[in-house]
RNA sequence: GGGGAAGUGCUGGAAUUGGCAGACAGGCGUGACUUAGGAUCACGUGCCCUCGGGCGUGAGGGUUCAAGUCCCUCCUUCCCCACCA
């Protein structure tokens, strides 16, 4: 046996083996406690870079470290396969998405395989199979069926050189142009489907069953943007009603103009014809800037007063309708009611405008106030004035009472709003999961039957860009007949959005050949909810909402069971290049895993991961520091092999109880890092304890037996983090295979206890002494010792302590 | 503008959650050993000092016997969202 550690001979073997005896299979065991552990599946758009390993190893050894716990564990993986990016990348290389996704894969597969990780293959579940999104699909015609998918008009970015939508990453610069051939993208309106997400949006704020991070918990709070108010109803002229929501009724009176959003559908019947003129070039402007450089922040306001007037139900006083970009179609009703003298985007309009500022509110700290004199808005809160039979109502009764008042007249009520919107799932893309629906001029929509499940995406289109939807340009795949009456149909050909593929993804894993139905009834009893989920902090608000709504929608009809489908969540940060930018290959910064692993082997790259930055934060990656984690396997490895030539010697008593207490002492520090998921001192702990193995022999007082169960014990607490050396060394020690098949070392707090520990001595808060006393060293005692002690005499000058604070087994703080 | 996270040696980072600041590593320095290896091993390494000690966790203030940790004000960096009515 070669005596040198050779990480890349014996990490082949041992994948090669554990693989062959299916040693990470997940299979129902109700003897056992089971622990789903899931991590989020990679994209395939290229090749893993270390971010990926950085993300998985950790989590890879906390799952290995549940298992040797006695935990029944599933660790799946898969590959999240449709979607845009591929289908560009494809284009870029003027290969076929299909072909190039599934390349990457086959060569992601290999990379992940080169970790070492427990994944089971077995589950292993591709979002771009048809035998998965035939289940998407499915998922699809359940939403449709019980009213949870519905269509609607809807903008999109539009190229109108290329004649085809346009993601938002493909819309680019200030001008807002094309990517492709820099034509100005402009709005267009097409019928898509969307999912009602919002009917979840109260239960989606509800996070009382999960362990989640905070920052997600409140990120998700944000997004979804709950507010109350009051829904009012004003009247234009006409008699048309211009719905408004508002959150501060109270204000109502103050009320001097309405502004509508320029794509309002009010406007065109309220503008006057003097005004039509300048209307359309501000709707025409707007339409280009709507979402121009957002960061510009204080942007001042424009708009155009429509000529048109409406009529504030409260006081039916006659106020001018202007239209302005501030205005949001997507917020709200795309109206709003504007009192200028309490809300600040409202008063530098009118300011500009000249429009009347009326306060109505007069909040405490205020005898008066006077609109033509403020400088700014003053939003707070306060006693209601100039507002008709409500003046005098005190500030903390003001929204209540003026919700009341609405009721009564019939033209508004108490009503919430959400930043939230339903979910859009409508892709004009050929690189996804056909939307399962044909159009019928008889039957109108009509959902495919799921026994014709899937609807197979063509592989014969035109993937490179014609200014068509592929599925569109291909000669007889949208051509189909109506699953009702039989006659000639057409297919929808949009294509779903990837966020719902990897909604279910984790169902998937359960059962990925079954085909009765998304997964197998037996395998979801046993193993959901997910015990613990890991990934990036970046999918906070997409894909963590959208798989919680699923999860939910589902639970409604029936199909899944409990509220939340991953209990909890834990977040790495990300790896950055050596030089602390984010990686990418233009800056030529990419750690390529392949290579880190030819030069090191995966164990050390693994270990290295976890100790060089907090998994919480990420950081750049040193290439330096990797050397400790290199010098570190090879000081065990090369101990294993001492211990073969080291001569029989009897082991002092004293020598073998510090070391017992060492490894109980990392046991617990191992368990507890493990579990809080601080890898960086996981690898710290063990760093030490082989420190203390090789001082123990240094002494020479350490027989081989005694230092042959002390690396024992390390052994197994290194199985997680480091799983090849590990098993190697095991056997090497002439240990039954596999390591990784063993228990978890008990730990024993007694043996865990230190005997003697040294006692800070403080006077006056600072450290004067330091003794070595009995770890049991009661307080009195404590005091006693500390009071003798030279050095703190020394500072007390004689002065009698007029307090004596002791703190047990830590310190003795003397204050005169 | 709103929200979130974080500021500790030359670097990555520890600190039992209010109790010895800098564990464990990297780097650097000095030395040992050399058939030179991706070596290895030993010792040292926060700053200042009159060698008693003094000062030190972004800045300033506070609470406390005791603050990296708690409270207040401010500064810096990173991330997310952005006119939210």
């Amino acid at each position: 046996m070669e005596e040198r550690y050779k990480p890349e001979e014996i990490e082949p073997r041992w994948q090669a083996r554990w693989e062959a005896d299916q040693l990470y299979k997940a299979e129902i065991d109700h003897q056992r406690q089971k622990y789903y552990f899931l991590t989020m599946l990679p994209y395939t758009s290229g090749d893993m870079h270390i971010g990926h390993w950085f993300a998985m190893t950790p989590s890879d050894a906390r799952a290995r470290y549940l298992r040797m716990r006695g935990y029944n564990v599933m660790f799946p993986i898969g590959f999240d396969a449709f979607g845009l990016p591929a289908e560009n990348a494809a284009i870029e290389r003027d290969i076929h998405p299909k072909q190039w996704t599934y390349k990457n894969i086959a060569n992601q597969r290999r990379q992940l395989r080169s970790m070492g990780a427990m994944w089971d293959w077995s589950r292993e579940a591709i979002s771009a199979d048809p035998s998965y999104y035939r289940w998407t699909q499915w998922f699809f015609l359940q939403f449709l069926k019980n009213d949870l998918a519905y269509k609607k008009l809807s903008p999109v970015d539009w190229c109108p050189h290329c004649n085809t939508t346009l993601a938002r990453e493909q819309v680019i610069g200030e001008n807002r142009v094309c990517e492709r051939c820099k034509t100005p993208v402009i709005k267009k309106d097409l019928d898509q489907w969307f999912f009602r997400i919002t009917r979840y949006a109260d239960e989606l704020l509800d996070f009382s069953l999960l362990d989640w991070p905070e920052t997600v918990k409140t990120l998700q709070t944000n997004w979804i943007g709950r507010s109350e108010g009051a829904s009012v109803r004003f009247e234009t002229e006409a008699g048309d009603p211009i719905e408004v929501f508002t959150t501060r009724p109270d204000t109502l009176w103050g009320a001097t103009f309405m502004v509508l959003a320029p794509e309002h559908s009010l406007v065109e019947k309220l503008t006057t014809d003097e005004q039509r003129e300048q209307v359309e070039a501000y709707i025409h402007q707007a339409a280009r800037q709507s979402d121009i450089e957002r960061e510009a922040v204080d942007k001042e306001k424009t708009g155009v007063f429509t000529g048109g007037f409406a009529i504030n139900p409260v006081n039916d006083e006659r106020i001018p309708v202007w239209i302005a970009d501030y205005v949001l179609m997507t917020y709200g009703t795309g109206a709003i009611m504007a009192v200028p003298a309490h809300d600040q985007r409202d008063f530098e309009f009118a300011r500009k405008y000249d429009l009347e500022v009326r306060p109505v509110i007069l909040p405490k700290g205020y005898d008066s106030l006077d609109g033509d004199e403020m400088s700014e808005a003053i939003p707070a809160h306060g006693e209601m004035i100039n507002s008709g039979p409500l003046s005098g109502t005190p500030g903390d009764e003001a929204f209540e009472r003026t919700i009341d008042f609405l009721k009564s007249k019939a033209v508004g009520e108490f009503s919430v709003n959400y930043r939230l919107h339903d979910w859009l799932i409508s892709r004009q893309r050929y690189w996804g999961a056909p939307i399962p629906v044909v159009y019928c001029p008889e039957c109108g929509i009509v959902p495919v039957p799921e026994d014709q499940l899937p609807v197979e995406l063509p592989d014969d289109v035109e993937w490179r860009p014609t200014g068509e939807s592929p599925l569109k340009f291909h000669p007889t795949w949208k051509t189909t007949t109506c699953p009702d009456c039989g006659g000639p149909a057409e297919r929808e050909t949009d294509t779903m959005d990837t966020f719902m593929c990897s909604s279910w993804y984790h169902l998937r894993y359960l059962s990925p050949g079954y085909d009765k139905g998304p997964f197998d009834q037996r395998e979801y009893d046993y193993w959901m909810p997910v015990d613990t989920y890991t990934g990036g902090v970046e999918h906070a608000t997409m894909h963590l909402i959208y798989t919680r709504f699923f999860h939910k929608a589902c639970r409604d009809l029936g199909i899944t069971e409990g509220h939340e489908p991953m209990l909890q969540l834990r977040n790495q940060g990300h790896i950055l290049g050596p030089d602390g930018q984010r990686m990418s290959k233009s800056r030529g910064n990419v750690i390529d895993p392949d290579e880190q692993v030819a030069m090191y082997g995966a164990d050390t790259v693994r270990a290295y991961l976890m100790f060089g930055n907090r998994w919480t934060e990420g950081g750049a990656w040193n290439p330096e520091n990797i050397q400790g984690v290199v010098r570190w396997l090879n000081r065990v490895w090369t101990l294993v092999y001492e211990l073969k030539d080291m001569p029989a010697a009897e082991t002092e008593a004293g020598i073998e109880r510090e070391v017992v207490r060492k490894i109980h002492q990392t046991i617990r520090h191992v368990s507890n890092d493990l579990e809080q998921f601080e890898f960086n001192t996981v690898i710290s702990a063990l760093m030490e304890l082989t420190n203390e193995l090789y001082a123990a022999r240094d002494g020479g007082k350490f027989g081989p037996a005694e230092l042959r169960s002390g690396l024992e014990s390390l052994l197994l607490l290194m199985a997680p983090e480091v799983p090849h050396i590990a098993e190697e060394l095991w056997q090497e020690l002439g240990k039954p295979y596999s390591i990784h098949k063993q228990p978890w070392p008990e730990f024993d707090p007694e043996l865990a206890k230190e005997d003697e520990i040294t006692l800070v001595i403080q006077v006056n808060g600072k450290v004067r002494d330091r003794i070595t006393v009995p770890a049991e060293i009661s307080e009195q005692a404590a005091r006693q010792a500390a009071l003798a002690s030279e050095a703190a005499q020394r500072f007390m000058e004689g002065k009698e302590p007029s307090e004596v604070i002791v703190v047990p087994g830590r310190l003795v703080n003397i204050v005169v």
